[in-house]
DNA sequence: CCGGGCGGTTGACACGTTTCATCCCCATGG
DNA sequence: CCATGGGGATGAAACGTGTCAACCGCCCGG
């Protein structure tokens, strides 16, 4: 079928290993050889098998990318930032869409066993996978990403999610809402559970109770979710309707958002919304949207950075849990407008320290990550 | 290191074909070693290793997707579609993205051919790289996304660009625009200078002529780059300045929005805006995007079912050029306000028979595809 | 009692590559 | 002239699996 080093090394009147050498040590082989074997290899159309060598060297050149919803930006721009590190390290990545299934879950992470990838980067779904803790227990390097750890002796990189959600409660609270919705309750994310557990303590302290907070629990994280949301938040007497929410991610917001408009409420005059995450269509919605903003390329960096190292270090390798600081974008959706438009775009008036302003800051301030070493 | 088909069939006292057999055809082996060998795999945590199995099989599990931009969530959507297919078929998808970069596009190609995928799907960079050409030479099959082939001989699933252009341009003329920019110029790409043909002849039987047509070439086709072409368009004299534009995708057209909105610009009053694609965002757009739409999801789908056929059937397979009809979605970036915000989400008027209206629709009329033969 | 057939099992071989100990040849120095 | 060394080239072995012809034991029909 097609041809092999054999065949080659056939054509160029040459040794089998001579060949693997012209591959593999180039400089370690002579001149006139050299020349005759590449001649070889293009008139022959050879390509190297890479299963054979894997199989012979006994390592992969990929890793593995496990995210819960790859029509989600946020896991694109962490994806490109992952595939950059990689590809600079000679590796490839197989992106693999989990959509928060533990099934197709588990069978992906099966899938990249069987390939015998160099490690795997993991958003894993609300329970961890067994199938996770037999990779590890393989000894495959796994990081998770966006997900706290468990315990030591493992890597993950993360947001702190408790800070960003008090960090968009605040925000709200300062605005003078007394009544806010936090949509993505108990989906069984830690993530989306720690955004919930700053939104509760914020309102807590500032109002000494959590009766002004109302919860939606959607299924997903979808644009789809935030429209249903929002009409369940509309059907509620005004009495008891919250003014203001925090979604818990930015599709959610945007659906929120969308459903709202098309119902007539203004905002955010007559009702605030804020996002988390802050991908780039958050800045171009109907209403720019007031986001927490995340590294997202920078946490598919890192992450990768710390596989990478496990992967060849093996056990000299020190696991480090990576904690960025989210930073609070604040833009019109949770802004009383100002009189007669001023500065499209949007003005701001300064929270916290850590409050950016508009859409095209590049690097905000607390973006530098704060590092805890463990195991 | 890890445990292999030997040790378990070792463990589970039987021949090292039995394990084989019990892992690609449980039903040839008799219960009893059956169950031994399933209970020595699971104390000894075997996994099968892929590579080897590729290597003595010769064929592999895996199809290779290449797309020009995995930020662009036209792409995601695409992915999407072939994803579910072939999973179905029980194949993993090694998901490239090549950013538009012929030499990214190359290395990827070489990867795949490496890795022996059983086909590959791609839409490729303005050029048809001869990593491609050389890739069907050695008898793997091809299918263009989002592309036309060159010639008979080869699959493609593709969208009538020139129709699309023609309709957005068709719609614009209508609403009384008499100067209209189009933004993608000479991208390079197929699809894009198919939809700059559309937009071009419509232009040309309209008004006899092409003065009223400005053209923009920006580098990349994102967000950003929509932003400028946007602040070049608000640079120009007022009497020569275009009043709408077709632009080749929505990341274009979100940014060319947001830069217009920034400067005052009204939309659709001052400037109407026409898409490309209708992503899932476009309709959450500032102001909700006019876009031609394209059945994302089919498209991948489609091409992933061809590709299949071809891998499976070999020489019997027929090539087959699909060609999808896109749609018009009329939202409120390209019409004329009415008074007082009758009904949000958007009216329309009829404007051909292809013309669909609100971001709703799911399933269009004109969306089942028109196929030619070949080959 | 014998031959044939059949479900189940065996084990050698092949897949294409890398590796490594070995070998060859020539130049250099003693 | 011989010993030494080193740059190049060689080819056998091994990686873990799938395949397939052969084999074994047993039952059934004659």
């Amino acid at each position: 079928m097609t041809a092999s080093i054999r065949d080659v090394a056939r054509r160029a009147g040459v040794s089998l290993g001579t060949v693997s050498n012209v591959l593999n040590r180039p400089d370690q082989v002579g001149a006139a050889s050299r020349e005759r074997v590449l001649a070889a290899i293009a008139e022959l159309g050879f390509v190297r098998n890479e299963s054979a060598r894997q199989l012979r060297a006994g390592t992969s050149r990929t890793i593995g990318l496990v995210v819960l919803d790859i029509a989600n930006p946020f896991f694109t721009d962490v994806a490109r930032g992952v595939e950059d590190v990689a590809n600079e390290a000679g590796l490839a990545v197989i992106l693999c869409n989990s959509d928060d299934l533990p099934a197709k879950e588990g069978a992906y992470l099966d899938l990249l066993a069987e390939q015998r990838v160099q490690g795997v980067l993991i958003t894993p779904t609300a329970e961890l996978s067994p199938h996770l803790a037999a990779l590890r227990r393989r000894g495959v390097p796994v990081v998770l990403l966006d997900r706290r750890a468990p315990g030591p002796g493992q890597c993950a990189v993360t947001v702190d999610d408790v800070l960003g959600g008090r960090l968009a409660a605040d925000h709200l609270l300062e605005r003078g809402h007394r009544r806010i919705a936090f949509v993505g309750g108990s989906s069984g994310l830690p993530q989306v559970e720690e955004r919930h557990a700053g939104v509760v303590a914020a309102v807590r302290e500032e109002l000494g109770g959590e009766d002004a907070l109302t919860v939606f629990s959607p299924e997903k994280l979808t644009v789809a979710a935030g429209r249903e949301a929002a009409a369940e938040i509309i059907g509620m007497p005004a009495a008891r309707r919250p003014t203001a929410v925090v979604c818990a991610n930015d599709l959610l917001a945007l659906g929120m958002l969308q459903e709202m408009v098309r119902h007539g409420v203004r905002v955010p005059e007559e009702f605030a919304i804020v996002g988390y995450d802050d991908i780039d269509f958050a800045a171009a919605a109907a209403v720019p949207l007031t986001s927490v903003r995340k590294p997202r390329q920078e946490l598919g960096r890192r992450a990768a950075l710390l596989l990478l190292d496990e992967a060849t270090r093996g056990p000299d390798h020190v696991h480090e849990q990576l904690v960025f600081e989210p930073v609070l974008v604040v833009r019109e959706s949770s802004m009383v407008r100002r009189t007669g438009r001023s500065s499209a775009g949007g003005t701001t008036t300064p929270d916290t320290r850590r409050t950016v302003v508009g859409p095209h800051t590049t690097t905000p301030a607390g973006e530098s990550p704060v590092t805890e070493e463990s195991a």
